[in-house]
DNA sequence: ATAGGGTTAG
């Protein structure tokens, strides 16, 4: 055996024979004090005495000591040691024993293929075998493979379990099959796990939801007799990524009835419905509710996090927490706290990651303020095409047509491929700043823009026919295209169905009080002094030519 | 031996 100094004082220090226990005790440790370089030589040198003794340790240590080894190379993710390991095992005939801990290492060391190889290679299939090797793909979104392992174990007449269906659920809500899923929700009532384990009913709850179908996923929690915060937050999270806010607080209400604490995940989602409110006292309440409930007994620490009313959290903000929370503080136009929590993640050092500088890019562009919002992105380490968006939106907004479509010509030197918004940002910079030509010219070089556009309201109106919005899409897609007779019949068809398009409304932040205003409806108790202002401010506009 | 829910641009 070639020796290494380190390896030789190993062997030297180590007199008894090695056997499973000894050899696994002895890696921890190494591994416990970061003798990386000793791990390695021991973990070289207890491989090679398995290999010579394989003989005289018994089954039990020796699935042990590969258990151990395999661990740690998981944990070191190098797949080419699990290899080696691999022929170790097949050599001496432990193969079959822990194959499955040996597919998950493959797994985890990114090696799905070779996982897949062990998997099909093992007869009589344990159900935890199965169930690792669906999990795998599932973790990896190759919810195809999924869905065809577990196919494939039905046809076999494997019984899925609890953990199977977990996981397929979420295979199926990930492709949006519908059918299947729903078949393979009956198989589970079927064989009576359905409402038994909250693993199997927030998947199916997450399922139904991801599927738009609601009242489905409102259904299977209403029948679990002992929810938990998991399960309530999957539907939450179902209400709110269909904005459906007042579904939202109820849940949320039955939920704290019911004694259940909020925790972040639940927060998170509370938060964004509490902006989409529009609402700032009601959300002001359900903030605190979820707080109260969720963060009470939290772990203490010296950050706050400043939100929609500058409550104090006790806990450290993540990305997740601060995205959200700056969310909320752009669409309820609170720059001030919004500020607050740019410097609170800055001392994070959060403010690169990617979703907290979108965040507070598109809400500094928002409350108007560019340079915040270009010092920002000055700050990434990393471009992507929704960070660019944000900031050529921010211009776009605030009139500054010519740096807007400069960024949006440098996408092509960060080698980004502009996308929908990318368009529709810079086009609203051209709309903004009165550049026809320019605007046009871009909108030519778009495939099939105005087709594309047909095409999608026919389908928008089949799907949905009711939607005051479907029709407010037609009628500026037929004026858009200069289809005036088609605009006139969609017109009179919504005055027939008595539709109206929703007024847009628009908050402002002045001296920490928010200001709501709506389109053709005073409320203001300033309105007059308001619209007073207005004409004013429109005289100079038109004295500098600018108004048509 | 295996497991669940959250954050980005208009």
């Amino acid at each position: 055996m070639q020796s290494s100094p380190s390896l030789h004082s190993i062997a030297v220090c180590f007199p008894m024979p090695l056997n499973g226990y000894t050899s696994s005790t002895v890696q921890i440790n190494l591994r416990r004090l970061s003798q990386l370089n000793h791990l390695k030589a021991f973990t070289c040198f207890a491989q090679n005495s398995f290999g010579a003794s394989f003989n005289s340790i018994s089954l039990t240590e020796a699935s042990q000591s590969f258990t151990s080894l395999i661990q740690l190379c998981t944990e070191e993710k190098s797949s080419i040691d699990v290899g080696k390991i691999q022929t170790h095992m097949i050599k001496s005939g432990f193969y079959l024993n822990i194959g499955n801990k040996l597919m998950d290492a493959y797994v985890k060391c990114g090696r799905v293929k070779d996982a897949r190889q062990v998997f099909d290679e093992l007869p009589n299939k344990h159900i935890v075998t199965w169930n690792s090797m669906i999990s795998s793909y599932t973790s990896l979104k190759r919810s195809k493979e999924a869905i065809g392992l577990y196919e494939r174990m039905v046809l076999e007449g494997v019984l899925p379990d609890e953990y199977t269906f977990s996981r397929v659920f979420k295979a199926f809500s990930d492709l949006g099959i519908v059918l299947e899923g729903r078949r393979a929700h009956g198989l589970s009532v079927v064989l009576g796990l359905e409402v038994l384990n909250v693993f199997v009913g927030s998947a199916l709850v997450d399922m139904y939801a991801k599927f738009g179908k609601l009242r489905d996923a409102r259904l299977v929690m209403d029948r679990f007799v002992k929810k938990d915060v998991v399960l309530f937050t999957a539907l939450i999270v179902g209400y709110n990524q269909h904005g459906e806010e007042g579904e939202v607080l109820q849940v949320f209400g039955k939920m704290i009835n019911e004694g259940i604490k909020a925790n972040e995940y639940t927060t998170a989602s509370i938060l964004i419905s509490c902006g989409n409110l529009k609402d700032p006292r009601k959300g002001k309440l359900v903030h605190g509710l979820a707080i109260k409930s969720g963060f009470e007994s939290a772990v203490a620490s010296q950050t706050s996090l400043l939100t929609i009313q500058m409550i104090r959290i006790s806990i450290i903000p993540n990305s997740f927490s601060l995205s959200t929370a700056l969310q909320a503080c752009s669409k309820l136009a609170k720059l001030e706290e919004g500020r607050q929590i740019h410097g609170i993640a800055t001392k994070l050092n959060l403010d690169t990651d990617k979703y907290v500088s979108v965040a507070l890019i598109d809400m500094y562009g928002k409350c108007g303020n560019t340079e915040m919002a270009r010092s920002v992105f000055d700050a990434l380490i990393e471009f992507d095409v929704v960070s660019v968006n944000s900031m050529i939106y921010s211009y776009a907004k605030n009139g500054f047509a010519c740096e807007a479509l400069e960024l949006f010509n440098t996408m092509k030197d960060l080698v980004l491929e502009p996308n929908d918004v990318t368009f529709l940002n810079v086009l609203l910079a051209c709309n903004n700043a009165g550049l026809v030509e320019e605007g046009c010219r871009i909108f030519a070089s778009i495939h099939g823009a105005v087709d594309m556009a047909e095409r999608v309201v026919n389908r928008a109106l089949e799907l949905a026919p009711e939607d005051e919005r479907t029709y407010a899409l037609l009628s500026k897609h037929c004026a858009s295209s200069g289809n005036w007779n088609q605009f006139i019949e969609v017109k009179s068809a919504m005055k027939e169905m008595k539709l109206k398009k929703i007024s847009a409304m628009n908050s402002v932040d002045i001296k920490k009080d928010v200001h709501t205003s709506k389109a053709e409806y005073w409320s203001h108790q300033k309105c007059e002094k308001i619209s007073e202002m207005l004409v004013e401010l429109i005289e100079k506009v038109k004295k500098y030519g600018f108004y048509s």
